[in-house]
DNA sequence: CTACTCACTGCACACGTTAACAATCGCCAC
DNA sequence: GTGGCGATTGTTAACGTGTGCAGTGAGTAG
């Protein structure tokens, strides 16, 4: 029996070789299950190993092989939780196919983003997936610099990438604004997100087209603007309620800010959805435990992460097929407490 | 001007040195800007660097100083938000320390919690943080097999580890709970993480003592666990609801699981702080946008995350000055609108 | 007996970087 | 002229793993 804790070197290969009196090839192989090697000693070199506690190096193996088995995922914050149900899903399919994930915050912030990617590169990541990207026209350029395999997930910015997936903003939002709609509102609101670019002007003319569509007028006293953040969500709602006529319902461009918005109506005593009905997007986990629970706009944030993974894999192992270059996922309206008919 | 983007492989230091036509040792020095290359020569080959894209491949570079300068983060699951808060803290530090995060999820599965520390293993990370582990116990001898650093943030679990940093459970529910008997409850429910271990157990022992040192007595009809998650602790609530007599206050393991209750109340038509005052524990942001806003126990979770990278890069650099084996953070009770006096 | 095949193993190099050591050159003091 | 020194550069060997190629036997067919 070995001792394999005492010694401050990790165990290599040629350890083992010196041990079981053959070279280092042979380990190699022995350790790979190569069919080149003796059954008898094959065996006894994989005793040898799990006795003395050897880890391969993936470095030493990314080294040569040109393959780190690694990816990047860059996200503006993790600490958003819509973030953090993308993330999750991209880890667990990361895991199930043998890659391991660098995980970088970029803040939204050009400069920092750049040395997150300059960092993946260094790092020789196999791929890069990128989560709601707001800077994304720096990619343009250090992509094709790089040339490794890039998936964008719900990116915000206008430019067309080779790979992406992304929620169809267009229809949730206009299920959304029918289901207003059909309960009768005429005066909506909405609060979007002036970072949100493409993403909230694809939601926003969803919202738009479904008013048209119904002969229902814009009202531009009930159009604002936030961050898609609760704190700003709350803000924009308190500026349209310092104007007249109150709308009876307003779309909201995220959950985060339909429940800042649903906290500056709660703090200014107006019932929901009895005065006002709010509807928001993501049904993030917090959603449903809101008062009252967020009507909203599903987005398999969790499935659209493991899909990123699976088709970054694909185009890392040269399987092309089954991946169409822009996947779009079908958001599910959820209807709960806050939204009803607005009252005559 | 070079055409960078044209080769399949990465330019690498001999590439450089064939065209500025000298060896690749000084190539190598004159890109870590070692003074022993002449600074002509030195400008020249940062010139074709740069031109060509040139990033030095940390793989090549981590094999010969055995340094990685990656670290692993093991958490229960990113899609909680606590563990964004901490993972942003320490994704933060790191960038800025110059490290790389892996970033893996246990899933509270020990068999994958084991996979993902043998990747991190295999992947020669300088030192790995441990955040919220309920299987810890399994760490205790793969610990010592790696003897790489690892520091524990919240870890739930029994035993001493060397290096971890915490919150100070049984003050901060002190403190939570001195707040409610001030306010005059005498019957106080406790909702619980059945699997949150010692930090639930610390916890617990707080709320305990403060009732115990003003004379107030537990009411074991409102005392329930969860899990930790909102869908448990309103189930939880749901149970404590059916027995009598109700509670006037409940202190919640987190606040997820008092947001959980706070649900189940309002399905229930139960009026918070009126008739049933809630307090949670974590400060997540959601928390202060909930309705009414809840009063809870403020941990500093990007900061916590922030200290426990730093300690880990003190580790790493021998520099055990400063740094005590268990620091223990302070939480700071935050007032809000989900507590209030009893009516009589 | 020879030659050939088969199963297995070792040798040597490659991957891209760092670093210890050697080499070269110009210059200066003796 | 010679020796030495300082500045700059090159040579070489690692780091740990994978792999093409050559080598070594043993067995077998001719």
């Amino acid at each position: 029996m070995l001792r394999p804790h005492t010694s401050s070197k990790p165990v290599s290969i040629k350890d083992i070789a010196r041990i079981a009196n053959v070279s280092h090839s042979t380990v190699s192989r022995a350790l790979r299950n190569s069919p080149l090697v003796h059954p008898s000693t094959a065996e006894q070199i994989r005793k040898i190993a799990s006795e003395s506690g050897y880890r391969a190096s993936a470095v030493a193996r990314s080294l040569v092989n040109r393959r780190t088995h690694t990816i990047g995922v860059v996200v503006t914050t993790i600490a958003d939780p819509f973030n953090g149900e993308v993330v999750s899903g991209i880890e667990d399919k990361a895991n199930h196919l043998g890659y391991s994930v660098f995980l970088a915050n970029s803040k939204s912030e050009p400069e920092r983003e750049l040395r997150v990617v300059h960092s993946f590169e260094e790092r020789r990541v196999d791929g890069i997936i990128v989560t709601s990207s707001r800077v994304g026209a720096h990619y343009a350029d250090l992509l094709e610099r790089m040339n490794i395999p890039v998936v964008f997930l719900n990116n915000h910015n206008p430019g067309n990438f080779a790979y992406s997936v992304s929620i169809d903003d267009g229809n949730g939002a206009r299920e959304a604004t029918n289901h207003l709609l059909d309960l009768g509102h005429t005066r909506i609101g909405y609060i979007g997100d002036e970072f949100g670019l493409r993403s909230n002007e694809n939601r926003l003319s969803g919202f738009r087209g479904a008013l048209r569509s119904r002969g229902v007028k814009e009202h531009a006293e009930a159009m604002e603007s936030g961050d898609g953040s609760c704190a700003e969500g709350a803000a924009a709602m308190e500026r349209i309620l310092k104007r007249t006529p109150l709308p009876t319902a307003v779309f909201c461009y995220n959950d985060q800010t339909a429940l800042g918005a649903m906290s500056a109506l709660h703090a200014r005593g107006i019932r929901i959805p009895e005065e006002i009905s709010v509807v928001g997007f993501d049904d993030l986990p917090a959603a449903s435990y809101a008062s009252p629970p967020l009507t909203t706009v599903r987005q398999p944030m969790e499935q659209m992460g493991r899909r990123a993974m699976e088709i970054l894999a694909g185009l890392l192992s040269g399987e092309t097929a089954g991946i169409e270059g822009v996947e779009k996922f079908d958001g599910e309206l959820i209807v709960r407490r806050s939204t009803a008919s607005p009252k005559k």
